[in-house]
RNA sequence: GCGGGUAUGGCGAAAUUGGCAGACGCGCUAGACUUAGGAUCUAGUUCCUAGUGAGUGCAGGUUCAAGUCCUGUUACCCGCACCA
């Protein structure tokens, strides 16, 4: 039989399954739905004028691929988009254009889910969530108000991260390497007014939950380093001439006997404490001066070289050898960390040593095994400890022990665990954010807004820049700060500082499940149905950002019994970068930015979606290539083409059928494991094998064509319809595979000599070894090699391979 | 400095438990069909000095057999970075 089939018109068909798909909801999840549930969360985008990016079609293809196959396995699947909008660029672009950041919102967000249809993803689009929208960020203020009650926000005047040019404080997970995280503007250190969440308060929980949390080596350690656990112990020095002690952290307690100086942060609160009796104060003040004016770019280069001033008239005294010793303040001491006060031991930490020896200050040998003579000695493992009073002799694990013993009899010290994280700066003086819901009153100070008078909604408003004086835009609005105080209803000033971007994005996945509840963020059933994100998808950039931030807020959720679980997702993996051509990262500047929408008009979503998956590993980087579409699109082509040779016979081709159960095996597997890249390799060699066969079955076209289908899900369609399907590719089963039919009747037999390969022969499957050795000995090309030389001893691996070794 | 990762043809990349290195795709070469080809089809394509040759960043080792295991080493990428 052979018919006559048009080309594949990838316009045509992809805008008719387009429309179906989305006009009969045919991705629509269902609440309470007796199916089992499969929920799939990529990260929402921020919807920027640009549009998609190549990028955001690699970074929600993988969990497309899934959500397809899962709707085939037979579950409920949950597989929601929605928009991250509020931030900096929609702003920028407003104020530069003129246009309100509303309608560049508004209209952004049509243009991208006019692209995401227009590449098929499955999205259930009835589940769109907005950040900007007011029925949402109601209740991202709610849980605001909520850390509020509970403790979790506080204002504090204090030296923050501030980007120059973006105007706006930074978190410190958003000024990684002193640099803004969006314009890479230099950070400054400036001493403003912000609110806090007090994410440290959940340190150890974000770490320990990592152990219910399925991911991969790279991201787990990201976020362990971010969080920086370390064990140690707190313990107090004595001033000489006071009452009053200095308290520092340590991780080497065992090392206190070699403690021959201190060293405190320019900003610690003892130098404003016994100002009057410090001889040096102007120098002191000088170097707190100059330490404040320091980048943090600056601090890391010039780290080299240790700066400090000891401080005249102030002494401590070791609790363990009773000397006195001197105090130094170094910027090499951070007042964010710790107790902002350090004992130094120069024997054994590389920078107390490298500080000792510049400033010539006694260095004692505590730990024997090095040579303090040449450089501090920091092993931990073989060291025993000497001229240490109590602790001589011991191990350093040994000795760790009982000096806190010691400090906790004594009652100087206690053992104690410190993290790196620090509280999240949770404000920005900008218009295009949520505003934080907070009222000022002259008699009652800082109130919170009630919870029934939420939202507390933007204003719309004609000026919308960031004021020079460091103030929100919302400052200069009377309409919107004037308010009456809710505890005694006098005239109130409204807070106009706004939240930073993550703060949506920290909460939106249980948005999806009930996302437009008016009454609760999402109802308690339906947090319950859908439970846990089965499996969560995106960007390396965000793991020490927005998975560690939207893991606290669930974690608070989860103590306040507001949502099941403690831990959001299940499982996280991460796509890799797609570069340039020029293997670049992509970027407006250097000009190599690939446009999907072009791509899609010339070759099709379906080449696109293809070309995406099978262009490497996911989970690596690799450059763009623009020849390599042309392959995907040959290979929708010759499937395409399979239609016109096509029999009317519901088994599989005798010549097919055990390639086809071993691509269902290898397709199946490889998708579970995000081998995208092999598993449409292999539907290539399938589909190549098709092609070349006399005969192909319409059984045989049909699993291929659904083995296809969550790559490719437009041209399967409509080929699965044209096969005379009435019913979508949507929920057809996925196919199975028969173990028996998946081992070759006749194996290749590989003869090595001195483990050379010197010929192949084909047998039967399960020749038994002796026969193997016989025949493997027979061969021409083997007498050949083996001709006047003793054979001393015969390998047979069966199926595999006979070597002889002679 | 610490932590994680990568290294394989002209290019993107494959390769259960150690068992045919380079699957699949691009590109390239030759041919077929064609008014035409940047369409399609067929054949070939790791390298060279063409052998009883060499070959998975480099140097060793274990083994009948190593891309894969072990020891050492180099380069690049990512993250953190004076964190006490």
């Amino acid at each position: 039989m052979s018919a006559f089939i048009p080309s594949f018109n990838h316009q045509q068909v992809e805008k008719k399954w387009q429309n179906f798909w989305y006009n009969s909801q045919a991705f629509q999840a269902k609440d309470f739905d007796t199916l089992p549930k499969y929920y799939n969360l990529v990260e929402f985008p921020y919807p920027s004028g640009a549009g998609m990016h190549v990028g955001h079609i690699r970074a929600y293809s993988s969990l497309e691929v899934i959500s397809r196959k899962r709707r085939m396995e037979g579950y409920n699947v949950l597989f929601p988009i929605g928009f991250d909008a509020f931030g900096l660029p929609t702003e920028n672009y407003a104020i530069k254009n003129k246009i309100h950041p509303r309608i560049v919102t508004d209209n952004n967000i049509k243009v991208f889910t006019e692209q995401l249809k227009a590449t098929g993803f499955s999205f259930d689009f009835n589940r769109v969530v907005d950040t900007t929208d007011p029925d949402y960020y109601k209740w991202t203020q709610w849980i605001f108000l909520k850390m509020y009650e509970k403790g979790l926000v506080y204002k504090s005047t204090t030296f923050v991260n501030f980007c120059p040019d973006c105007k706006v404080v930074l978190s410190n997970e958003e000024s990684q390497g002193g640099q803004c995280d969006r314009c890479g503007a230099d950070v400054v250190q400036l001493e403003k007014d912000v609110w806090f969440l007090k994410i440290t308060d959940y340190a150890g929980k974000l770490l320990t939950g990592l152990n219910d949390f399925e991911s991969t080596s790279r991201i787990r350690t990201e976020q362990e380093n971010w969080i920086g656990h370390s064990e140690g112990a707190y313990i107090s020095f004595k001033l000489s001439a006071h009452q009053d002690y200095i308290k520092v952290f340590t991780t080497r307690p065992d090392t206190i006997y070699g403690a021959t100086f201190m060293v405190i942060a320019p900003e610690h609160p003892l130098l404003e404490t016994y100002k009057t009796e410090i001889l040096n104060h102007e120098e002191i003040h000088d170097y707190q001066e100059q330490s404040k004016r320091k980048t943090e770019f600056e601090r890391i280069q010039l780290n080299k070289d240790k700066t400090g001033v000891r401080i005249q008239g102030i002494e401590a005294i070791n609790p363990l050898t009773n000397q006195a010793i001197p105090i130094f303040i170094s910027d090499y001491v951070v007042i964010t960390y710790g107790t902002g006060a350090i004992m130094a031991v120069p024997g054994h930490d590389e920078r107390d040593y490298e500080f000792a020896k510049k400033y010539q200050l006694n260095i004692i040998e505590v730990i024997q095994g090095g040579d303090i003579s040449q450089a501090a000695f920091t092993d931990t493992e073989t060291g025993i400890l000497v001229n240490s009073g109590i602790i001589n002799g011991l191990s350093v694990k040994d000795a760790k022990k009982t000096i806190i013993q010691y400090l906790v009899e004594n009652k100087i010290g206690s053992s104690s665990v410190q993290y790196k994280m620090k509280d999240w700066a949770f404000n920005r003086q900008r218009y295009w954010g949520e505003p934080i819901p907070i009222i000022y009153c002259d008699d009652c100070g800082v109130v919170p807004v009630p919870y029934e008078e939420l939202p507390v909604t933007l204003p719309m408003v004609e000026h919308f820049e960031p004021t020079d004086t460091g103030e929100s835009p919302l400052a200069k609005i009377e309409s919107f700060t004037k308010c009456t105080c809710p505890k005694c209803g006098k005239p109130a000033r409204r807070e106009t500082d706004t939240m930073p971007q993550w703060a949506g994005s920290s909460w939106y996945y249980l948005r999806y499940m009930d996302p437009s509840n008016p009454l609760e963020f999402a109802s308690k059933d339906k947090l319950k149905y859908w439970g846990q994100v089965d499996w969560y998808n995106g960007g390396m950039e965000h793991v020490t950002r927005h998975l560690i931030y939207s893991r606290f807020w669930n974690q608070f959720l989860n103590d306040q019994g507001l949502v099941p679980h403690s831990e959001p997702y299940k499982k996280r993996t991460a796509q890799g970068l797609i570069l340039g051509e020029d293997g670049e990262k992509m970027s407006k500047s250097r000009g190599n930015i690939v446009n999907p929408m072009e791509i899609i008009t010339e070759y099709g979503a379906d080449t696109l979606r293809v070309f995406i998956l099978f262009i490497g590993d996911y989970e690596m980087a690799t450059p763009w290539n623009d020849a390599g579409l042309k392959g995907a699109r040959r290979f929708l082509d010759k499937l395409w083409r399979l239609q016109e040779k096509v029999t009317d016979n519901n088994h599989y081709s005798d010549s097919l059928e055990s390639i086809i159960h071993k691509t269902i095996k290898g397709v199946s597997e490889d998708i579970e494991q995000m081998k995208f890249n092999t598993a449409i390799s292999k539907l290539m060699i399938a589909v190549n094998e098709a092609t070349s066969s006399e005969i192909i079955t319409k059984k045989d076209l049909e699993t291929l064509t659904v083995l296809t289908y969550p790559f490719a899900p437009h041209i399967a369609s409509e080929i699965f319809e044209s096969l005379g399907h009435q019913e979508s590719l949507v929920t057809t089963p996925w196919p199975t595979y028969d173990e028996a039919l998946l081992v070759d009747k006749q194996v290749t037999i590989v003869i090595n000599v001195n483990g050379k390969i010197r010929d192949k022969m084909i047998v039967n499957l399960n020749t038994s070894q002796a026969d193997l050795e016989k025949k493997a000995l027979s061969l021409e090309k083997i007498q050949v090699h083996i001709q006047g030389q003793t054979i001393k001893k015969i390998i047979v691996v069966p199926n595999k391979l006979v070597n002889i070794v002679v």
